[in-house]
DNA sequence: TTGTACGCGTTATCAA
DNA sequence: TTGATAACGCGTACAA
């Protein structure tokens, strides 16, 4: 073995005490840079660990001082892209700060959900960021439990419950009342199905609905509000329940089900926006690569995981996380 | 405090073990299920746990066993969504087997890649499974020096070590063909340019590369092989170099790359595959939704994940991991 | 069936 | 400047 071999041996804190001839607590100040030590024995002591291929085991360190410098986060999946950016955007600013990213997913299922959870809290994870599934009084309370900070993104958990997102009640209005701008008769709003057992009544679709409706019922329109699964609305456009004469658009509770909804119209050979409208929420990254370019609600993620990076940071370190609003924009697009 | 009430008081067994009149041995043997105690004394015990909201410290319990449940992930980011299907089919399989993920992004950086494994190892993750940035012989040691089972996916790090992909070579090759039997004069190809300080000769590049060169130099075509980067190519759109009377295709190595050429073709008004043919590599979910369809080289990300998977932990369970060729097929779009 | 004691690798406190 | 020792929470081998 050559001088500055690395070596697969487990090489720990003893080891390297023994071959120095010194204590544990002198090798502990050597490698972790303490003071209190001799720089020639410090230097002796670093030169044979890094020699030994010394790594630190943060199991053990972890559980010494009780902070894992690690951070859970919890979303449904990365298949929408609103996660895997947000789930990205933590990652960098965690890192930045010296912490790092425990993932898990949570598909849209309330038990897997807290399972999660009880998983990051075992691991000790010094706090949650989280675009939860369950909400509520007693769920908030299930949180407080966890003794670890926990801060929601999107879905709003409790008014006490630190919550990082942008006003969807209003953001949802001023898209509506953008459509309405534009001469359109009757809007239909429509939410994601996610499939039996899974949960959809998520905070940021009621407020998004409730700012439809409330969009809808201060215009002149006498066509009530009408809030349909993705489902629902493929079925009506089969029935040709949709399209009545009036003018119409669609507008979806976010880019995923807008994409969705506009494949649909395109294999029906239904134009946008010229037979329907259609609006979307989130002007995901991949939007850019799709034509026509849809309208839909802007935001800026990084700020968003920004912000709930800090808010978690700030608990952590015993201050109060806070919430944080963040802007929005309509994105005037090409299907409306 | 009522029954049943979840507390937050830090609990383990040593609370248990005094309020029940028990040793800690005895609490063990309940928490855990292990034989060798009277059914009475467990039910007891696990009461009184569950009255106190007792969680298993992780950390400790990794610390004493040497395992933790958990396998490592490391992606360069997770805005290509090849990455992001990636770690959520990995997510998802590995929960499955009763493992966790630890997600780290190397941002095509080699430093940053290196500095995930060291964490990763210091977190005694039980495998890691990553699309390697880094590659060769010397790195190979470096992994192995780790003491931890690492299979690669999509980029193969060394003859030796476990890795899951399908043929790129021959995936380019197949498609380069399928391009000429178009009727194509000629073939550009098109690399990911990931930036300064980024890695750029990526196995699978090279690999999709020396396919494409083989493929063409087995034509009939007279023009020679020409690899550029994707700035190069929009430069030479701009320049008009790469229209110049020739029937001319552009071979994207992923659809990411693809999807931005056609972006840039729209906007030139370049129409595709009328003026020229474009193809994508890896056939991601958000083509779905891109007109005209493209034509690309699809593979069952499912199944890699499956397999990467299957590698590590037949890797921690000491057996031989071993490598997968997983098949692949040519995805006629529209684009050429 | 139950209890004891030691080890996992590190940090932290107190003496020397 | 250094060393010894007790945590941290749990697993495990051995003894009772």
């Amino acid at each position: 073995m050559r001088a500055g071999e690395i070596v697969s041996v487990k090489v720990t804190f003893k080891e390297i005490s023994e071959i120095c001839g010194v204590s544990l607590g002198t090798v502990d100040r050597a490698i972790n840079n303490r003071p209190g030590i001799h720089p020639e024995t410090r230097a002796r002591i670093l030169e044979v660990a890094k020699q030994l291929g010394y790594r630190p085991h943060l199991l053990a360190r972890s559980l010494a001082t009780g902070s894992t410098m690690t951070i859970g986060v919890v979303v449904p999946n990365l298949t929408n892209s609103f996660f895997s950016e947000l789930a990205e955007v933590i990652q960098k600013g965690a890192r930045r700060a010296g912490y790092y990213v425990y993932l898990m997913l949570s598909e849209y299922d309330s038990v897997e959900e807290m399972e999660s959870l009880e998983r990051l809290r075992s691991l000790n994870v010094d706090g949650i960021i989280m675009t939860s599934v369950n909400r509520g009084r007693s769920f908030d309370a299930y949180l407080t439990s966890l003794a670890t900070p926990v801060v929601s993104v999107s879905n709003r958990i409790s008014k006490r419950r630190a919550w990082v997102g942008i006003d969807d009640y209003s953001a949802t209005r001023d898209a509506m009342r953008f459509v309405l701008s534009k001469g359109y008769e009757r809007i239909i709003f429509v939410t994601e199905n996610r499939g039996p057992g899974k949960v959809s009544n998520l905070y940021c679709d009621e407020r998004r609905i409730r700012g439809y409706k409330d969009a809808l019922q201060a215009s002149a329109l006498d066509a009530p509000p009408t809030v349909v699964s993705d489902d629902a609305m493929l079925a009506m456009l089969d029935s040709g329940g949709a399209l009545d004469g009036k003018r119409t658009c669609i507008a979806c509770s976010c880019d995923e089900v807008a994409l969705n909804i506009l494949n649909a119209l395109r294999t029906r050979g239904i134009a946008v926006p010229a037979e329907v409208g259609l609006t979307g929420f989130d002007n995901l990254d991949q939007l850019e690569y799709v034509v026509p370019r849809l309208t839909t609600v802007a935001y800026p993620m990084e700020r968003i995981g920004e912000e709930a990076f800090k808010s978690v940071l700030d608990e952590i370190n015993g201050r109060a996380g806070g919430s944080r609003t963040l802007e929005h924009l309509i994105v005037e697009g090409e299907t409306v």
